[in-house]
DNA sequence: CTGGGTGCAAAGTATTTGCATGAAC
DNA sequence: GTTCATGCAAATACTTTGCACCCAG
């Protein structure tokens, strides 16, 4: 479970219902577009404007407890941050799930080839979901 | 080297000076944002639009000869497509470096553990390169 | 010649900003 | 009571479209 209130507080924003609904639509859903998260907040607050979400979700990203995951081919979408993980996206159905796979033998092979001191790995998979290969 | 005029009829696009233009910029530079690609262009031609840039941008990754890479915390960059590769981007001054690096352990041990059917790999690196680390 | 590309201007879409009001603390 | 969030409207940024003209094949 999740307690929106004490996330929000312990980054330093107010709790409104607003931001409260953001956080969590986002924890039922795992992953959302900036899209399907106003219609569905729209639901809760039928006066919610875009404008809105867009400010906190800006304000949750740069609080850092918010993550946009840029995605090949469609909308980014945005997740809270756990631990770290990689992604898979369903190119059929638009699915995303979070998998935790062990990255840092790739950072290995790459510290051999080049100098960069990497910072992050980001690891996008792309295919079927069961569901849609059926 | 490269042939741009063979490489665009290859694909069964028009051989025009600004999509020679464009197909070498890229060529020359690895990965370019819209904006950079269209400050270049103009010095050679002043009066070529943007639009002329999104259509041809969008053409080519429809005839699958350019690749749009989606990396975060900034624009998107657009590369020739070569074999397959990953990106390293430098946090710091934006450089994109390509990588090859061997994906298939990934995906294997992706296998076991979901019943996505993958299909494609992507893997960026962020970090801050050997320049900026000096 | 003909089809398609170019550049311009306008339209569309996405995102941000300014401001008055109201809610959180 | 003060600070800051909200929702609206306007502004900005980004991308696409329609069209007249022109060039590649």
């Amino acid at each position: 479970m999740l307690n929106s209130s004490i996330l929000l507080k312990e980054y330093d924003l107010k709790v409104t219902p607003q931001r409260v609904a953001i956080v969590e639509e986002l924890y039922k859903h795992g992953h959302m577009n900036i899209d399907d998260l106003y219609k569905n907040l729209l639901k809760k607050f039928p006066s919610i404007s875009l404008a809105t979400i867009y400010k906190n979700i800006n304000a949750m990203v740069e609080k850092i407890f918010l993550n946009e995951v840029k995605l090949p081919d469609t909308k980014s979408v945005y997740e809270l941050i756990k631990e770290e993980h990689s992604h898979l996206v369903c190119s059929s159905c638009g699915k995303v799930e979070d998998i935790i796979i062990d990255t840092s033998v790739l950072q290995n092979s790459m510290s051999n080839i080049t100098n960069f001191r990497i910072e992050n790995t980001e690891v996008i998979f792309s295919g079927i979901c069961e569901d849609c290969l059926k």
